[in-house]
DNA sequence: CTCTTAGTATACCATTCGGTATATGTTACG
DNA sequence: CGTAACATATACCGAATGGTATACTAAGAG
């Protein structure tokens, strides 16, 4: 790395860092170059000497963020041996991605829910399908060594993301998410996917 | 009505009706006042005739949506007894108002989930609130005659709502929304919520 | 020493945006 | 009949948009 190309990469970081800042409070489509540019103390022939144009900048944004919480939620779910400390280690880690810095998955939801950009459309889709399909193996693994009741691996897949993703999104928008994506809402998540709402009586399953 | 009011409001529902068709397509930021003019037939003053700005418009769609969709929900879960039923109703009847129009849905969730629009700010919030405050009493009546099992009735409220929004949300951007928001996936959902997902052994709460 | 990289500053482009102005027309109601 | 409601057509506004062009510079690399 010689210190002119160093520097090239601290300019360009620059330009990702505070585009994402932008991106995720104000959205794509409503967020101008210049505001990027101004930011990020740069010119504009420089932001277009480093990416191609507009979209390019956020599409490098996306996939490097994705990219990085795809890694760690893997080897978290890998690390666990029961299915109901994979799902646990799946929230726990999401919660806590997203508190550590609340505006990826802002920019991630804010994307993939808002308004379709002509431009952009597409980018997201394999990549949280991507995630999805983490979820439904652990589903099968689980009813395959009779965790779960069997149903459809796909059916409990989407409940539970649904449950996990929907907090995540509501709260990444509030001003403190730290305060409400606790371990204490993880564990009461999986507690209740796992157990359900209604109270038990008497209702036996085995022999 | 008089012949002449009863054609001013047959252009403002025109206009009504073909914004509600873009706005949900391509969200408020990206759907310009000339393309509604253009679907609406209609010329630029015309509009500022019946509606004081675009954000104007968008408001009045919105507010006329959401009550619809409220006053049905409500019926609904009061014409039920029990808890069980009063969710399941909430849920059948909450898909059934997608598969009958998906622009409604789409336009609420990306409108709510996608970007900050200055203009547009706080005009959802009270009205889910008021949705969500409707489920968070169905479950405090589940804890109060013993339906569910104690806890705080906010997070059921919460995890259960998303269950049901959340595949609402994915769906209605989909083409077929009827093909995936069945009764039975309706069903499953509030069976999920109450009894859980694990296999249930010799779990016995009674004397 | 020269060439390339990574930048700056400034100016400009066509297009679109929400919104307004003005002047004209039709038509139903009092 | 006259007036007010509801509409048309056309033209315009300032501001902002994404993107480009030109000319010039600092400095590290070969």
């Amino acid at each position: 790395m010689s210190v002119r190309s160093d520097a090239a990469a601290k300019t360009r970081e620059r330009l990702l860092e505070e585009s994402l800042t932008l991106f995720s409070q104000r959205g794509y489509a409503a967020t101008g170059i210049r505001d990027i540019l101004k930011a990020a103390k740069v010119t504009q022939p420089t932001l277009y000497y480093h990416f191609a144009d507009k979209a390019s900048l956020f599409q490098a944004l996306i996939e490097r963020h994705y990219g990085e919480s795809q890694e760690q939620l893997t080897a978290t779910i890998d690390s666990q041996a029961s299915v109901a400390n994979k799902l646990l280690a799946f929230t726990t880690s999401s919660f806590e991605y997203c508190c550590a810095d609340p505006r990826v998955p802002r920019l991630m939801f804010q994307t993939y829910f808002g308004a379709t950009i002509p431009e952009i459309d597409g980018v997201l889709d394999k990549l949280t399908e991507k995630r999805f399909r983490l979820i439904v193996k652990v589903m099968e693994q689980g009813i395959q060594f009779g965790e779960l009741s069997p149903s459809d691996p796909e059916f409990l897949a989407l409940a539970f993301c649904s449950m996990v993703d929907q907090p995540i999104n509501l709260f990444s928008r509030k001003s403190r998410p730290k305060k409400y994506l606790t371990p204490e809402l993880a564990h009461a998540i999986v507690k209740l996917f796992l157990s359900g709402a209604s109270i038990r009586t008497k209702n036996v399953t085995g022999p």
